[in-house]
DNA sequence: AGAGTAGCCTGTAAGC
DNA sequence: TGCTTACAGGCTACTC
């Protein structure tokens, strides 16, 4: 699922592909009805249409294209969406919600199996991202920062990772990454974490999500060996990230731990599957001497 | 105010 | 075999 190392490889391709270009023509089709927000959909078509895109960025798992005259298109592909660049005379991909022409022959298709994708056409974005917290991969993101934000949170310290105000960018599938690196149950109490294990947290996130991007981020939906394969995360020429074949927790159930050799095990958690293992994760601290009975 | 959860959405797979 | 149900999950809106 898309999260922030597959936005930011979206936004990596798209800036060294689409920037200069201008938006000749975008339509949206009417099977997606809440994939443009706060304005109608007529309004959102016209105002994109002639402008240029100046420059993409991407805040927590925001894309943010920003256009000439002060506009900004802010995407978030939530669950299932997908941005392919395409020659206009392509043949459709299955599930297209939008398409946005360029003046260069090629396309924006927004690709969407279960619509939960939202766009914004603004010339303020702040509104929209008013609410995230820090950029785990910024500088100023670091330990002591991590503290102060569990130190008040008595919730499983997993529902604080995927909550994007507390850090933006992190889903289920690097929040199980993270703390498998870090050694911590995906359940203790946030504010339980010891300075120590708050520190390894925060190399367990860095380290997560660096791989992630490094790897042109994880496709765990999609079918092995299928050329354009919608189910998951696809970057913007339609092919699969790779980091789904590193992944020490998340989909690994039954597996053998990549440490210890003990089977992942998974649970419910904040209505989220909740991968971990639990010899290298105990929920309790395990006794140095296994206690003598008799 | 923090914590917990239904609902949005659709294809796949498990169960009867 | 064919139908029903559960599941995948980012985020908002809602309740307690």
């Amino acid at each position: 699922m898309p999260e922030l190392p597959e936005v930011e490889t979206l936004a990596r391709d798209l800036r060294a592909t689409v920037v200069g270009r201008k938006v000749t023509k975008a339509s949206v089709s009417p099977d997606a009805p809440r994939l443009v927000q706060e304005m109608p959909v007529e309004v959102f078509e016209a105002g994109l249409r002639g402008r240029r895109i100046e420059g993409v960025s991407r805040r927590g798992k925001y894309l943010m294209l920003a256009l000439d005259k002060g506009m900004w298109w802010v995407l978030h592909r939530r669950m299932s969406g997908n941005v392919l660049l395409r020659p206009v005379k392509a043949p459709d991909e299955p599930y297209i919600r939008a398409r946005f022409r360029l003046d260069d022959g090629n396309e924006l298709r927004f690709v969407d199996l279960r619509k939960f994708g939202t766009m914004w056409l603004t010339d303020d974005p702040a509104p929209i991202l008013a609410k995230l917290g820090p950029e785990p991969l910024d500088e100023a993101f670091t330990g002591d920062v991590l503290r102060e934000t569990l130190k008040k949170r008595t919730t499983a310290i997993k529902a604080v990772l995927l909550d994007q105000a507390a850090i933006a960018g992190v889903g289920n599938l690097y929040a199980d990454e993270a703390l498998h690196y870090a050694g911590i149950h995906p359940k203790r109490p946030a504010k339980s974490l010891t300075k120590a294990e708050v520190g390894h947290l925060h190399e367990g996130i860095v380290r997560a999500l660096e791989q992630g991007l490094a790897n042109l981020g994880s496709s765990v939906g999609n079918a092995a060996g299928e050329e354009v394969s919608l189910r998951d995360h696809v970057n913007l020429n339609g092919e699969s990230g790779k980091n789904q074949e590193y992944l020490v927790a998340y989909g690994r159930e039954g597996r053998p731990c990549r440490t210890c050799g003990t089977a992942i095990e998974r649970m419910k958690l904040a209505q989220r599957s909740a991968h971990f293992c639990p010899q290298c994760q105990p929920l309790r601290r395990r006794r140095k001497r296994a206690a003598k009975r008799g």
